[in-house]
DNA sequence: TGCCAGGTCCGAG
DNA sequence: CTCGGACATGGC
């Protein structure tokens, strides 16, 4: 068991937000996390973070990545109402939100398999695939599946994807993994693109779109100048920025030119902001 | 019951 | 290049 500061995060907020799908809520209302190596647990206390893991390795480095504790969030927060005091609204709906950092084969197949389904939907394929593929780990009397490695996935055709209800985006899957292992898409590589060459090499799998690049290179690459423009996203530009045709591609581009280095930030708390006003 | 979900692909104009 | 329909599945 390790303990670390808490600092400003809010856990609910951020591990509930939609940006991962492997997780559970338990009875004490601390959440356990799958996340690539082993399986975590993170209680929110008054003042501090109490982890537990089936792998105490390097932990604390490992929960200070995760959750993007490097980063100042405050002066983000700030330096984007200087920007635009319209976000002012947004972004008070978002405090202590932290842009998760997670494992990059597991998000690049996770987000082909979000195009156009709910959150449920997604979250139970991904467990599906985990389950059938994963190796297994035990942690609080409890056995857990670990996503997939690419090789793990290696033999699995479109139809056994199917039958884990991933539906019509079975065949992108097979072809992700299938660019993955023969290294026509470099995972590590992509770290040090440039995000447009980024975007344009993620993109070379079927079934990832603009839309699914910028998800995975926001959540698995700590990029902060590229950014998922989604239905909920348009939502928001319609209703609040009226001068914004809201289109994907005008969104981007004024996203891009007014908020530059922040765009990531102030989209994703337009996301959040419009989801959670829907939930209510 | 029918609509829609953190879209993408494909074919037509 | 832009636009609309199809696509599997399940929750509400």
């Amino acid at each position: 068991m390790i303990t670390i500061p808490k600092k400003d995060i809010n856990l609910k907020e951020t591990i509930e937000c939609g940006q991962i799908f492997r997780y559970e809520v338990e009875p004490d209302e601390s959440y356990t996390i799958i996340l690539n190596d082993r399986v975590i647990n993170i209680k929110e206390e008054k003042e501090s973070l109490i982890i537990t893991s089936n792998n105490e390795k390097d932990l604390e480095k490992k929960i200070i990545n995760l959750l993007d504790f490097n980063k100042d969030y405050d002066k983000i927060n700030k330096k984007l109402f200087k920007l635009d005091k319209r976000l002012g609204k947004y972004i008070n709906a978002s405090i202590g939100l932290k842009l998760l950092n997670q494992p990059p084969f597991e998000m690049l197949l996770s987000y082909i398999i979000s195009a156009n389904n709910s959150v449920k939907g997604i979250q139970k394929a991904v467990n599906a695939i985990a389950g059938k593929y994963g190796t297994k780990v035990n942690f609080n009397n409890k056995q857990y599946s670990l996503f997939p490695t690419p090789n793990e996935l290696s033999n699995v055709t479109e139809e056994n994807f199917r039958e884990l209800r991933v539906g019509f985006r079975a065949k992108y899957l097979v072809d992700a993994v299938k660019k993955v292992i023969s290294n026509q898409i470099d995972l590590e590589h992509i770290k040090s693109l440039p995000s447009d060459m980024a975007l344009n090499e993620l993109m070379q799998v079927n079934g990832v779109g603009s839309k699914v690049a910028s998800c995975i290179l926001m959540l698995a690459y700590d990029r902060s100048d590229v950014f998922p423009v989604d239905t909920w996203v348009i939502k928001t530009i319609t209703a609040d920025f009226k001068e914004i045709k809201p289109i994907q591609k005008e969104v981007i581009k004024y996203t891009k030119e007014k908020y530059g280095n922040y765009s990531t930030y102030a989209i994703q708390y337009m996301f959040n902001y419009k989801r959670k006003e829907a939930k209510k």
